[in-house]
DNA sequence: GTCTATAATATGATAGAC
DNA sequence: GTCTATCATATTATAGAC
């Protein structure tokens, strides 16, 4: 603990999970996030030896979030169907961060993907929970031999949304395609 | 001209669009691209003054690039529905760099936000080019009303596709949903 | 744990000879 | 048009004092 009122290391990782969103990965500095936290370079890399290694916690700490979040959603919500609309909602939730930067997960796992960078595989379990936990509600619903498929398609309709709408920043875009979605869902929670 | 047989200044467009899709653009230095035209890095600045220039010549390549492109696809096929068609069909026929390095336009488009770059408008007047075009396409059906929406529908699931493939590497995934958007598509192109 | 100082390297960019 | 040599700067990373 510090001055500051929380562990450093834990500011550092904060900090940088927000810019790498924000800038990117690699056009993040050690600068840049030092500054963030208001510490030294040098202090920097008392807690992380490496860029390579930040990201890791960074990585870490998304996955350990969306655990954490996605488990809350199975405890609010008790229907299957209302689970997957709240996911699909995350697109106007988040809107305004979509709009400026696209997806966290999406935009993340493209840049490592082109860096071919170590930590790819495990930017891209971001994915798989999500994943994961899509095709576990379409089961529910009944649909078990197509789920993996469905909550690969709800995956990739929110991603294209999200490209789109850094692109555009067309907030009656996104409002237009989360109804579609709502609408195509119908058909697999309606009895 | 030169003993490369072609004009340098070309060449080296071509090689920086090949680099910045495949390792991103700030990823992409000056060493890299010299090295893949095989010119000295001092003569490389004799054809473009900075890193910006030449990413203005390659989005301007790639502009005039899919100009050309969808002015063929119009003269190859009569039919709007098959034009459409053979849009979406660009993810089976692009596939393997797809899976690579997901897609040209979204990828530069999400990196250039991020990076908060002047280029970022002409960029996205990529995603512009074949909104205009789908659109198009769409009234030509007679779906003069919600063509624009249709068109960015289509261009969104197709993006979403292509990062998901990206990640998850996976061709079935990329076949199944191209049959789906083909289905859907039944619904506006049968009478 | 935090700092300053510094090293090693890569990068964008320029000058000037041929 | 092409090259070598060089500059200025930023970046990752280390050493060592407090």
């Amino acid at each position: 603990m510090n001055v500051r009122g929380g562990a450093t290391r834990a500011q550092i990782v904060d900090a940088a999970d927000r810019l790498f969103y924000q800038q990117g990965y690699e056009h993040t500095s050690f600068a840049t996030i030092a500054e963030a936290v208001q510490i030294s370079r040098g202090n920097f890399y008392h807690h992380f030896k490496s860029k390579d290694l930040i990201l890791d916690a960074v990585i870490e700490a998304r996955l350990a979030g969306t655990r954490r979040m996605l488990e809350e959603w199975e405890a609010e919500r008790a229907e299957p169907g209302d689970r997957i609309r709240w996911f699909i909602e995350i697109l106007l939730t988040n809107r305004a961060d979509i709009q400026n930067y696209g997806c966290p997960v999406g935009t993340l796992t493209s840049e490592l993907a082109k860096l071919d960078h170590a930590a790819l595989g495990e930017a891209n379990s971001l994915f798989t929970l999500f994943r994961t936990w899509l095709r576990d509600q379409f089961t529910l619903l009944g649909h078990t031999e197509e789920a993996d498929a469905l909550a690969m398609h709800v995956l990739a309709v929110s991603q294209g949304v999200a490209t789109l709408a850094n692109a555009f920043k067309d907030e009656k875009f996104i409002q237009r395609e989360v109804r579609r979605m709502n609408d195509w869902l119908d058909t697999y929670t309606t009895p």
